[in-house]
DNA sequence: TGAGAGTCAATATA
DNA sequence: TATATTGACTCTCA
């Protein structure tokens, strides 16, 4: 089943946060050049680069949830999307995301337009509960959740929305489910409570941390790093503080996950650490903080979650090993020089899985232990499968062949031949 | 037993 | 000072 969804909303919000669009009052404030937007930005989908042209008679108008957003300013939004998606008909959860962006202008009250600003922005469309997409349109319980990070302020907008689906040819509209103005503001309550996203069931989960009433859900990782980046900013949390209270994890590990954020399918244990992550931004923005100036168990017991499970980990012990004494005692970690590092890099790119007698080989001529040249590979071949998931990159990385490997080999006969 | 996943924590970099 | 990178370690699993 295909489905589009076209619509294009004009939207300012006040510090009131009242609303005005294209089709409702106030038109009549709005600056002369309200239309006038830039010209569509590089990175922006064919989809959203076409032309703003409504093409619903009806302008939704949404909740919005400021978070800290300045006072002084009014921000005109306008946004135009049109997508299709495999949304299976059936299911609890549903949810696309439309990459698009957001054409942000800053508008400062007393001196009409003082700055223009582009900004990305996720869209998640959202067929919420519901048992199919049928009931969902029914029900009007199709939505839209937007994200912008606007100079480093988080505003999330809910809205109910007007899209259309095109089943075998037929054109189904989907209708706001709104019949009068006490009817929005009801829907808007309802909306700007939402849940961070949540999609389908999970076919497994290993190391549950949830309560038994509690069902396991997916997690749109990409999502909830992207929501934790912007929360870290705005409150200016450090990742440390973050990574140790809330995920019982070091800075680096917190900074390589909001970074490159696996497929929730593509996780294992690590999803705990996502979990967390999504149980924490569950919160209100005064428990949330608040969370953060408690202990890590106290942390855990006001989400809900079990406490912390700290991981045993190779680098803990290895500093603990070498003088428990001292806690100070740091053991200084191995960098390969740029001459060994070329070498290894070299060889990885004919072949990531190199014999054992080329790790040999490659410890005897790089006069390092063979240990570090198989973790070199080992991490290697991690990060770069890493780097797939999180990008879809496809790259070569089939088993070496002997021909190959006696080539590679006859090179270190002659060693100087490297480089 | 070896490969992969998750991670730590030292250190490089911004 | 905060964040990003990375060599090494433990645990899990086929």
């Amino acid at each position: 089943m295909g489905m589009h969804g076209k619509y294009v909303d004009y939207l300012q919000v006040d510090p009131s946060n009242t609303y005005i669009n294209k089709y409702g009052p106030p038109q009549e404030e709005l600056p002369d050049d309200f239309l006038d937007f830039p010209d569509s930005p590089k990175e922006s989908s064919p989809e959203s680069s076409t032309k703003t042209t409504p093409t619903s008679d009806v302008l939704d108008f949404s909740s919005w949830e400021p978070v800290d957003s300045d006072s002084s300013f009014h921000m005109n939004i306008v946004y135009e999307s049109e997508a299709e998606t495999d949304l299976p008909t059936h299911g609890v959860l549903s949810s696309m995301t439309i990459n698009q962006q957001f054409y942000v202008k800053k508008t400062k009250i007393e001196k009409n337009l003082i700055a223009e600003e582009r900004c990305f922005g996720d869209s998640h469309l959202n067929i919420d509960g519901s048992s199919d997409l049928e009931n969902a349109i029914q029900n009007g319980n199709v939505s839209q959740q937007d994200m912008v990070n606007f100079g480093g302020k988080s505003i999330i907008q809910h809205q109910q929305i007007d899209v259309e689906v095109v089943e075998q040819g037929n054109s189904v509209r989907i209708p706001p489910n709104y019949d009068d103005q006490e009817n929005q503001l009801d829907s808007m309550k309802t909306l700007s409570k939402q849940k961070p996203k949540r999609v389908k069931k999970s076919r497994q989960a290993p190391q549950k941390d949830l309560h038994d009433s509690e069902v396991e859900e997916e997690i749109d990782t990409k999502d909830v790093a992207m929501r934790i980046v912007n929360e870290l900013k705005t409150h200016h949390i450090p990742q440390k503080t973050f990574a140790e209270r809330i995920l019982c994890r070091s800075q680096g590990t917190l900074s390589d996950l909001l970074r490159k954020p696996k497929p929730w399918n593509m996780l294992k244990s690590g999803q705990e650490t996502f979990r967390r992550m999504h149980k924490w931004l569950q919160q209100p923005l005064t428990a949330r903080l608040s969370i953060l100036d408690m202990s890590t168990e106290e942390a855990a017991e006001a989400q809900g979650l079990l406490p912390p499970t700290p991981v045993p980990s190779g680098a803990r012990k290895r500093r603990m090993n070498s003088d428990e004494s001292d806690p100070a005692a740091k053991v200084a970690r191995f960098v390969f020089t740029t001459h060994q590092k070329q070498t290894l890099q070299s060889v990885y790119k004919i072949t990531q899985r190199p014999t054992r007698e080329m790790h040999q080989k490659l410890a005897d001529y790089l006069e390092i232990s063979i240990e570090t040249v198989e973790n070199f590979f080992m991490n290697a071949r991690r990060r770069d499968r890493h780097r797939q998931a999180t990008t879809q990159v496809e790259t070569i990385n089939g088993p070496i062949t002997h021909q190959q490997e006696a080539e590679i080999l006859s090179e270190y006969e002659s060693d100087d031949n490297f480089y």
